[in-house]
DNA sequence: TGGTAATTTGCCAGTTTAGCCAAATCGCTG
DNA sequence: CAGCGATTTGGCTAAACTGGCAAATTACCA
């Protein structure tokens, strides 16, 4: 694989591993629902540290997944491509079809 | 967030994890456009060590992302789910986002 | 059965990631 | 300007991920 190769997939696999964390996961449904939130909202919902929320939304911004909002002293944040949905629901595509076979396997 | 609903995400992330890797998308595409090929042929390809692509492969397979099939002491990789290249379609749509933000930026 | 090619697995070192606390910023308001 | 709430950043530790080498496995063939 040559280095314009690589830099393609490189590209690519920034913004899956950018996606790919439950905490993260969860922002991105919840923005797709509501729209938009706070960071404080945000954190109340997950329940963890402000901090670590603020760390996730900020790896989620710079791969282009979020886009953010200052109002005041608050920041907030939404989704910046609808079609991360669809993307998600392929996901589930892959849960399902793990699945079915989980049954077949056990019978 | 419950118990339940960090398993559901956790789920989810751990679908795109086995996706977030320069050589697993590349697999991914390679797959998606040869539709099987051995370990072998993929190292030949990548030009990594032949127990690291094994080992992305096994990963992959263990996310329920590829399916194997032996043939004599080949092994052969397919897609197991189609709708994966929707899906990186829109990682794409991202990618091409940022671009042009990018542009913007520099504009 | 011994040899060879294809693949997987054990192991290790280097790198990255996650999450919390504390400290620093930022934007208001008195 | 001091104080306060919202957010980000620095620093640190524990855990996870990567990739290569060597060893083990598997399938086939003479």
């Amino acid at each position: 694989m040559d280095d314009q190769t690589f830099a393609r997939f490189d590209a690519r696999a920034r913004i899956l591993k950018a996606l790919a964390h439950p905490t993260r996961l969860f922002i991105v449904e919840e923005l797709s629902r509501h729209g938009e939130r706070c960071v404080c909202e945000l954190t109340e919902m997950i329940g963890a540290d402000m901090s670590t929320v603020s760390r996730h939304l900020g790896l989620l911004r710079s791969a282009g997944i979020v886009s953010d909002r200052k109002q005041g002293a608050q920041v907030h944040y939404r989704l910046r491509v609808p079609c991360i949905l669809d993307f998600l629901k392929c996901v589930e595509t892959v849960l399902q079809a793990n699945a079915q076979q989980q049954e077949a396997l056990l019978g």
